[in-house]
DNA sequence: GTGGACTTCGTACCGTGGTACGGCATCTAA
DNA sequence: TTAGATGCCGTACCACGGTACGAAGTCCAC
């Protein structure tokens, strides 16, 4: 079994800490390879490439959970399940987007406000804050 | 003490969880009044303001921790501090957005490259994670 | 004055994505 | 062969923003 390796090995060539795929394991984003009675665990170099899509995935915003989806479709050659998947995530990322810039913009408005404020007056970023809706 | 109010009634004019309340008492964010003589605590009607600044403020995408600076510094005339805090904030918020953007468009563009994929082929979408960097 | 609603307090738990620790087994290089 | 590095496994812990629960005490309307 040369071209096999240990846990340690596996966590260090895809740069996440060994805890991390244990975790993946526990989360069934990756299998555990049968251990050989009472011996350690032999990853093959394809789990390597298998944390790497983990992390790309997670890059582009997929919950681990999402991932999980993701990786079980991997398989399939229709792949409408995984567009799907994917179309979810782009809209959500789109409203979250909006949301983000809808507070970014409310933000600005009261740093301006506090920026011209008269002197000896109390801050106009907290005292909007404070009024009821 | 007319004017005055216990818990589960500050809780439901605030719109918030009873628990809710005390969690916000032991991040510091609410003075805990106290008790009289092992009676129930009462709460004055600022309290219900006080609870609608954190939530404004949470909308406004500060953490709780944020927020408790932002209610000491709520007494200064100068507001320069909160302005400063405001200002991190706003700067963070617009790091947050650019990275939210950059997922969607790479999302986007897996979405594309799946639905022009020829029939049989394996899924773009999954090919593209799975690919080493 | 009593029964049901509410309060108090401490503590545990939720989801998310991990990290840390400890005791033991195993593996490997010198 | 033996020391030191790794692996294994279970479990606890981190931040974050709460929610839930249970036992006991208290309050108020009828």
């Amino acid at each position: 079994m040369q071209d096999s390796m240990t846990i340690g090995r596996l966590a260090k060539l895809a740069g996440v800490n060994v805890e991390t795929v244990r975790y993946y394991q526990r989360r069934g984003l990756l299998r555990e390879p049968s251990k050989p009675l009472g011996g350690h665990r032999r990853y093959s170099p394809a789990v390597v490439r298998q944390i790497g899509f983990i992390r790309r995935a997670q890059q582009l915003g997929f919950s681990l959970e999402e991932v999980r989806s993701l990786m079980e479709l991997s398989e399939a050659t229709d792949c409408n399940d995984a567009r799907g998947i994917a179309e979810q995530k782009c809209e959500a990322l789109g409203v979250r987007i909006a949301q983000l810039n809808t507070m970014r913009r409310e933000l600005k408005r009261l740093i301006g406000a506090c920026k011209r404020k008269a002197r000896g007056a109390s801050c106009p970023l907290i005292a909007e804050l404070s009024k009821p809706d």
